[in-house]
DNA sequence: CGGTATCCCCTAGGATACTG
DNA sequence: CAGTATCCTAGGGGATACCG
């Protein structure tokens, strides 16, 4: 770990920068602790089934529960309700109850939430655009090898 | 399903584009089925614990399989490997043998590979920007109930 | 060195039922 | 309507041992 030649890896001479100026800054900042790694930790808060569809669904508007369990059908009660208050933990959504009857509970993006949803448009285009590439070298692969292990 | 309302979330009057052109296009493209849904796919594809680290550690140069496992030390080599095969197979990296004694095996980005990590960059500087906010967020949020539930 | 194979645990997440 | 509570399972992922 800590001798320093981790970051050694293809750094530019003359610089002090160990890394290019990317986004491997921030993964190997510093001693390298994956438990610590920030990149990791808010990779991890967003790579779960639903996150992402959810902060989709909130990008436009405010939207009641029911609303958002509407625009992502397939998501469970359960799962859906998780999802939210891990959002609301970590600042990217707040919560709003109104106690009529029946109850009426509002969501939004809070303008952390605004600004990671940024983030991730880029990529999601990306995704967008070269899913038949990802496609065809699956294809690919897997008449190479006889099997489909993977799902 | 496909009646059509989905996609009146709040979308612009008099466009034929139904959302906003941000990313929000690529996943409720057309009839909007999660199994299909192009972003879903490739979301799925890197959000697990190793994947964006391995692409990482390939971002500057073709990497042998222990230099791999040296850049990431905390993963196994059971995952490493899992990991890598199933980049191979989404078309981001090329594995190439060589057949000596002991072997030798060289895994680089391919052109696709190094693309869809250029979309990652944004993503993870601001994860590094924006650390702070999100860990006072949750201890706001975890002194405000009792609990720590989440992990 | 770069893998497989095996065992085993743990958590994400679905289904269902109940509640204020 | 917007949740809890409970039960249950698929599979992600670690540890270890073996192999060409």
């Amino acid at each position: 770990m800590g001798d320093g030649t981790i970051s050694r890896l293809s750094s530019p001479e003359g610089t002090d920068r160990a890394w290019p100026d990317d986004y491997l800054d921030g993964i190997y900042r510093g001693e390298y602790d994956p438990e610590i790694c920030p990149v990791r930790h808010v990779l991890k808060g967003i790579a779960d089934k639903w996150t992402i569809l959810i902060l989709a669904g909130l990008k436009a508007d405010r939207q009641r529960f029911s609303q958002i369990k509407r625009l992502v059908p397939d998501v469970s009660q359960r799962m859906l309700t998780q999802t939210l208050r891990k959002l609301e933990r970590d600042g990217y959504v707040t919560r709003e109850v109104t106690p009529s009857i029946p109850p009426r509970v509002d969501y939004e993006l809070t303008d952390l939430g605004r600004s990671l949803v940024a983030q991730l448009a880029p990529l999601a285009r990306w995704a967008d655009e070269h899913r038949d590439m990802v496609g065809h070298a699956r294809t690919r692969y897997d008449q190479a090898n006889g099997h489909s292990d993977f799902g």
